[in-house]
DNA sequence: AACTGCGGGCCGG
DNA sequence: CCGGCCCGCAGTT
């Protein structure tokens, strides 16, 4: 969840009913927001996900001074989200920068900062099942040279024709998720930026295993290999006594791709921090990692088959003997559509259909193909067969340029303003006027259908069950305004950027015109969710205003502050004002 | 052969 | 100026 900024001008009737569907609405976002993080000081991180239920670290990786370690985290095969991690330098896999993602190293101009960026993963051009059930994942060589020669070899699945295709990881703002180290003394301190927007790779002891297995002609795991997913398996059965099972939500296989021998398929949900337990310091984490394959529904980012994507259009029916799932429903977005997620433009007047790829909320459309919502992620995962917005490129041996990210790495602005007293004349633009009237119609509805009652009978905002917003998340709120003006009434260029209406690849923002100047009496409601600027933050500010981690505790007689002797200050690494893409929302409600 | 880290250099915003 | 990325090099696995 984006960390927020709420600013609140004016007086706003928290606890009096309000019956006006607008009022209503924003005082639903209100409510929304305020149960978000706020905070008074500027925010400098916005973690999608945070290190856990804990309070995320507070440092960012090139700030001139670091926390003390006091306790570490147990190392993270598969981070993913503005995370930040401190593992002790005794663990094997921290020094070695180890990731289970395919990370090559980024040359980021500073020594001291080991920068890494996500390679993505290799997918069959037919997205192919294989026997064991799951879709080609294979690992991209970290070696440029060795990942070329990936690129457009057949596909291993049997009887498969595909090639493989490079899935580039564009989870950052467009760019790869990059991975950060930096080793203090005994502590090595990493920090991750973006969400992964793509299946997991195979292991690298996979990929290990079947490149050795290629070369030797022999037995495909062997040697230290075998010791090693030995060990891997070990540490896998048990892991296993911390893991949540949800029957069906997820498919999990030890065995490598193609390699697969077990008879059986584990349902398990992986889940980070299963049991909040770390550690004091010099913890070691385990050494190894897990042999674990995430059965990633790889249509997640892959066209759809009423897509005009080529991508189906041109493999699909190439395709050998390739499994797709069944059900090809998406959720209409039509504000977004062909620019995206690749979703039809058919006339659904369900809700919501904006939806953002967040790690475990990859894109799963929240209603099933009856439309009923689904009741919670979990539900919503294991009933949708196929939910895949894919706004991505392939590279493909014929193909390798790369595919530039969209321009605006910017984030979400969502605004309206200039309602007047009653809310029932907008003074702008007649869009504007258009978009209230759509506001007043989806808030109506958003509440109706999730509450199957009327606004007539809401009471109190807090302890009425009807306000109750926790199956509402911001992408409702945020679908609600923008979910269908361009496919029904409305002139789609007027009020979606043009950044919007292309057919590019890639995330999609939207941004509008900042708030003008607030009348007198104007309710309004501005949303923005931005680049914040990262503050070099004092450490000793960190200290007293009581921001020491849970993976950072300050004990007694231990220092908050490390000197980095190896950190100097380049304005070429760290720019003060820089925008970064860590996003937060920032919000102003005026309500005179 | 591939991985890993380093660093020079180019390019586009 | 800065971030992203390509490339070559050298040491390691």
């Amino acid at each position: 969840m984006n960390d927020l900024k709420l600013t609140r001008r004016g007086t706003f009737p928290l606890h009096e009913p309000i019956r006006d569907p607008h009022k209503l609405l924003l005082q639903k976002l209100a409510n929304i927001l305020s149960r978000m993080t706020l905070t008074e000081e500027p925010c400098y991180q916005a973690p999608l996900h945070d290190s856990g239920p804990e309070k995320p670290h507070k440092w960012d990786i090139n700030d001139s001074t670091l926390p003390m370690v006091c306790e570490v985290d147990d190392f993270q095969e598969w981070p993913d989200g503005n995370n930040r991690f401190v593992y002790s330098s005794n663990c094997e896999d921290a020094r070695r920068h180890i990731s289970g993602w395919a990370m090559r190293n980024t040359n980021n101009h500073n020594a001291h900062i080991l920068k890494k960026s996500c390679l993505g993963v290799f997918v069959c051009s037919y997205d192919c099942t294989l026997p064991n059930g799951e879709k080609v994942h294979l690992r991209p060589a970290i070696c440029d040279k060795a990942r070329r020669k990936q690129i457009g070899k057949q596909c291993p699945g049997p009887n498969c024709r595909g090639h493989l295709e490079l899935m580039t990881c564009k989870g950052h703002c467009g760019y790869p998720v990059t991975h950060f180290w930096r080793h203090i003394n005994i502590a090595i301190f990493f920090q991750a930026k973006g969400v992964h927007d793509h299946p997991r790779p195979e292991i690298k002891s996979s990929a290990e295993a079947r490149r050795h297995h290629k070369l030797k002609h022999k037995s495909p795991v062997s040697g230290i290999i075998h010791k090693k997913r030995k060990r891997e398996m070990l540490w896998s059965s048990t892991k296993e006594r911390s893991t949540k099972v949800y029957p069906g939500f997820d498919i999990l296989c030890s065995c490598p791709p193609f390699e697969c021998t077990c008879s059986h398929v584990r349902m398990q949900y992986k889940e980070t921090h299963v049991d909040n337990e770390r550690a004091n310091f010099p913890l070691c984490p385990a050494s190894f990692t897990p042999q674990i394959y995430e059965a990633s529904p790889s249509p997640w980012q892959r066209p759809t088959m009423d897509s005009n994507y080529t991508y189906n259009a041109v493999h699909r029916q190439h395709a050998l003997e390739p499994t797709f799932p069944e059900n090809d429903n998406l959720p209409s977005l039509s504000a977004f559509n062909s620019s995206f997620a690749n979703t039809p433009r058919h006339a659904d007047t369900s809700y919501p259909r904006f939806e953002v790829y967040r790690g475990s909320d990859r894109g799963l459309p929240y209603t099933d193909t009856s439309g009923q919502r689904f009741p919670n992620p979990a539900e919503r995962y294991s009933r949708t067969p196929k939910s895949c917005y894919d706004t991505r490129d392939f590279y493909s041996s014929s193909c390798l340029e790369r595919p530039k990210p969209f321009s605006d790495p910017h984030s979400i602005k969502i605004k309206t303003e200039n309602f007047d007293s009653e809310f029932g004349n907008i003074s702008s633009l007649s869009n504007q006027c258009a978009l209230t009237n759509r506001i007043e119609t989806d808030s109506n509805r958003l509440l109706r259908e999730d509450n199957g009652q009327e606004f007539s009978q809401l009471q109190d905002i807090d302890s009425n069950p009807l306000y109750n917003m926790n199956d509402v998340t911001d992408s409702d709120l945020i679908q609600t305004f923008f979910s269908r003006m361009p496919s029904e009434q409305f002139d789609e260029s007027s009020f979606i950027p043009s950044s919007l209406t292309q057919t590019n690849t890639g995330p999609k923002y939207i941004e509008l015109k900042p708030l003008k100047k607030a009348k007198s009496e104007m309710h309004s409601l501005a949303i923005s969710t931005s680049p914040q600027l990262f503050q070099h933050r004092n450490v000793h500010d960190v200290s007293s205003e009581g921001y020491s981690t849970g993976h950072i505790r300050s004990q007694p007689g231990c220092s908050n502050v490390v000197n980095d002797p190896y950190y100097h200050s380049d304005s070429h690494q760290y720019p003060p004002n820089k925008q970064s893409c860590n996003h937060s929302i920032n919000i102003t409600l005026t309500y005179n």
